[in-house]
DNA sequence: TGAAATGTTGGGGCG
DNA sequence: ACGCCCCAACATTTC
C-alpha cells in the first residue's frame, strides 16, 4: 500500500523561514515530504572538495536540526534528477509537488522535463516566485518586452516595489514525520572543504556607497553566498529600512541579470550583442594561466586573482579589474574567465556571472563600452592606496620571485583598440 | 562602475 | 603696466 504524501523540493532556497513554495506547500496537504537532490549532472563537473556543497551539504544539516524538534527531515537524494522523481513517483502515490522557480536555463529546462513527466503520470506541479522579488516578465517595457538597459529597468522596479507581507508562519503539522538521515559527504563521493563563508554583515550597507570600492576595508555585505543558496530571503532583505540607495541597486542588478537570463538564455554562452562575435580573442593558453594564477605581474590583478584562489571570494571591485584585464589587456574571451570564476567562487550564480563578465568584455548588454578600458596601476591608486589589499594576498610582491608586468599597459589598451574595432568592422 | 588625449582658462614670471 | 609664455588645473572629447 503506497502512501499518500505531497512533496516540496528544496533547490537554491535552502531556509524554512519565508519560503513562498515550502508555505504553500505546508498549507495545502496534510503531509509533505520534504526532499534535496544532489543532482549527479551537476555533482560531477565539481571539484571533489567543492566549498558549495561543502555549504550546501553543512546548511541542509542545520535545517535538519532545526526541523528535528517537529519530528520531520529532509530526503537527500542521490542521482539523476529525472530517474529521482520517476523512482518517487514509483514509490509514494504523490499529490501535489511544490518548489520554488529557479531562472538559469539549465534549471528551467530540468523542471520543464520533471514537470512534464510528473503531468504524465497526472500529478500537478506548482512552482512559486521566491528569490526574485520581480521574475520573468513582471517588469517589462510599455511595448511587451524585457528590459536589457538597468537604469530604466531599475526605476521600473522601484515604481512597483511594495513591501512584502510578513512572512507565513509554516503549518509544521503538516510534515511528513521521518527521520531521513543525511549522507555524508563521502558517501557522495566528496570531501568536506575547508573554505569557509564569511559571516554577512548588514552594518555595512548604510554607508556602502562610500565604502563599496575599497578591498582592505570591510565595506562590503558577504551576502552574496547566502543569497545564492536561499538561506537568506530577499523579501525580508530589501524590506530592511536601512538599506541604502546603492546597496539596493545592487540588489537590483541581481534581478537585471536574472531576468535577462531568463528572456535571453543564449547569453549564457553567446555574446549579448552579436556584433562582437567577430573579435578575434587572442586565447593564449599560457597567458591564461598567468591570469588564473595570479602571476600577471600586476599587484591588484594578482591579489584578486589570489584572494579567489584562496577563499573562493574575491572583493568586486577587483573582480571588475581582473575580468577586464583578462579581456581587454590579454585578449582573452570573456567565457575563459567566466568560466573559471564559475569553479572557484563560493557565491558563483550564472546569471550575474555571464553578465558581469559580459559587462567588463564589452559584449554585454547595457555593458561598459569596448574602449573603457582599466588601468591596473591607476585603479591601485585609487582604491588600495596604501597597498593593504595587495600586500595581504602578495607576500612576494617585494621580492625577486614576484614577476615583471606580462604585458605592458599602453602596448595592451592599443592592442585591444584595435582588436575590437577590427571585430566589429566585419 | 575609465582613462588618455585634447582643449581651455587663468595666474604668475619675466622682459 | 603690458604682452607674452608657461603650465597647472580643470573641462571636454575621444577611444
Amino acid at each position: 500500500m503506497k502512501e499518500n504524501i505531497s512533496i516540496f523540493w528544496f533547490r537554491r532556497d535552502l531556509r524554512l523561514h519565508d519560503n513562498i513554495g515550502l508555505t504553500e506547500a505546508l498549507e495545502a496537504n496534510k503531509k509533505v515530504m520534504l526532499i534535496f537532490i544532489f543532482d549527479v549532472e551537476i555533482l560531477e563537473d565539481l571539484p571533489r572538495n567543492d566549498g558549495r556543497l561543502t555549504f550546501i551539504h553543512s546548511t541542509l544539516s542545520s535545517m535538519n536540526e532545526e526541523l528535528q524538534a517537529h519530528g520531520a527531515s529532509i530526503n537527500c537524494l542521490h542521482g539523476k534528477t529525472d530517474e529521482i522523481w520517476a523512482e518517487l513517483a514509483n514509490q509514494y502515490r504523490i499529490e501535489n509537488i511544490y518548489f520554488n522557480k529557479d531562472y538559469e536555463p539549465y534549471a528551467v529546462i530540468r523542471d520543464n522535463a520533471v514537470a512534464e513527466f510528473l503531468s504524465s503520470k497526472n500529478i500537478p506541479t506548482y512552482s512559486f516566485k521566491d528569490q526574485v522579488i520581480f521574475e520573468e516578465h513582471d517588469i517589462l517595457k510599455n511595448d511587451g518586452t524585457p528590459y536589457t538597459v538597468f537604469t530604466p529597468y531599475k526605476n521600473k522596479w522601484l515604481t512597483l516595489y511594495k513591501e512584502s507581507d510578513s512572512p507565513k508562519e509554516l503549518c509544521v503539522l503538516n510534515l511528513m514525520q521521518k527521520d531521513f538521515k543525511l549522507q555524508k559527504l563521502e558517501s557522495l563521493g566528496f570531501t568536506e572543504s575547508n573554505l569557509k563563508v564569511p559571516e554577512f554583515d548588514l552594518a555595512v550597507v548604510t554607508d556602502y556607497n562610500e565604502t563599496r570600492d575599497f578591498p582592505s576595508v570591510k565595506g562590503t555585505s558577504n551576502l552574496s553566498t547566502y543569497l545564492r543558496f536561499g538561506t537568506v530571503s530577499i523579501r525580508q532583505l530589501v524590506s530592511k529600512q536601512e538599506l541604502g540607495s546603492t546597496f539596493l541597486s545592487e540588489l537590483i542588478w541581481r534581478e537585471f541579470f536574472m531576468q535577462i537570463i531568463f528572456n535571453f538564455p543564449d547569453s549564457a554562452h553567446s555574446n549579448f550583442k552579436r556584433k562582437y562575435d567577430f573579435v578575434q580573442w587572442r586565447n593564449n593558453e599560457e597567458e591564461f594561466k598567468r591570469w588564473c594564477s595570479g602571476t600577471t605581474g600586476y599587484p591588484i590583478v594578482d591579489a584578486g586573482m589570489r584572494e579567489l584562489n584562496t577563499t573562493g571570494l574575491m572583493h568586486n571591485r577587483v573582480r571588475m579589474i581582473t575580468a577586464g584585464f583578462l579581456c581587454k589587456h590579454l585578449l582573452i574571451d570573456w567565457r575563459w574567465g567566466e568560466a573559471y570564476f564559475a569553479e572557484k567562487l563560493m557565491d558563483y550564480d550564472l546569471s550575474a556571472n555571464v553578465g558581469n563578465w559580459q559587462w567588463a568584455a564589452g559584449t554585454g548588454c547595457d555593458s561598459a563600452p569596448y574602449f573603457r578600458i582599466f588601468n591596473p596601476a591607476e585603479q591601485q591608486k585609487k582604491f588600495d592606496k596604501e597597498y593593504i589589499y595587495i600586500n595581504k594576498w602578495l607576500p612576494d610582491l617585494n621580492t625577486f620571485e614576484y614577476p615583471t608586468p606580462m604585458v605592458e599597459h599602453k602596448y595592451a589598451r592599443e592592442r585591444a583598440l584595435t582588436t575590437y574595432k577590427e571585430g566589429l568592422k566585419q
